[in-house]
DNA sequence: TTTATGGCTGTCA
DNA sequence: ATGACAGCCATAA
């Protein structure tokens, strides 16, 4: 019953994870499943990729500061979009190593305070 | 409704 | 270190 008004519900889920994103600060970065996990959605780090995909270009929003667990950028369905995630990165000080790579223990975003 | 796919992750060989 | 597998679940056909 009260299930069809789940519409808050629904777009709750795709806020938190905007909102998580949102609190990646600058320089610094996060992967798919720390932000899922951020927005309360463990194991959901698929769902914050078709988030960001989905995510209007006139929304401000970081989506460049979140790459996977690899440290690396995430080929998207453009060729050639890697290099310019990583040149966004490169403008905050983010550094790649020779493979491309993020080194996660050093830029990784680590907030403190829980949720 | 079912099926297929996807900007992933953790575990195991 | 790399490669294969299974799990999670929303969106599009």
């Amino acid at each position: 019953m009260a299930e069809d008004f789940d519409v808050v519900g629904m777009h709750h889920t795709y806020e938190q994870i905007y909102a998580a994103v949102r609190r990646i600060p600058r320089g610094r970065v996060a992967t798919y499943g720390q932000i899922a996990a951020l927005a309360g959605l463990p194991r959901q780090a698929r769902m914050v990729g078709y988030a960001l995909n989905a995510l209007p270009e006139s929304r401000s929003l970081p989506w460049h500061r979140v790459i996977n667990a690899k440290g690396e950028v995430s080929p998207r369905s453009e060729p050639g979009f890697e290099r310019v995630q990583r040149a966004l990165l490169e403008r905050e000080g983010i550094e790649f190593d020779a493979r491309d790579r993020v080194s996660l223990a050093r830029f990784r975003w680590q907030p403190r305070l829980p949720r």
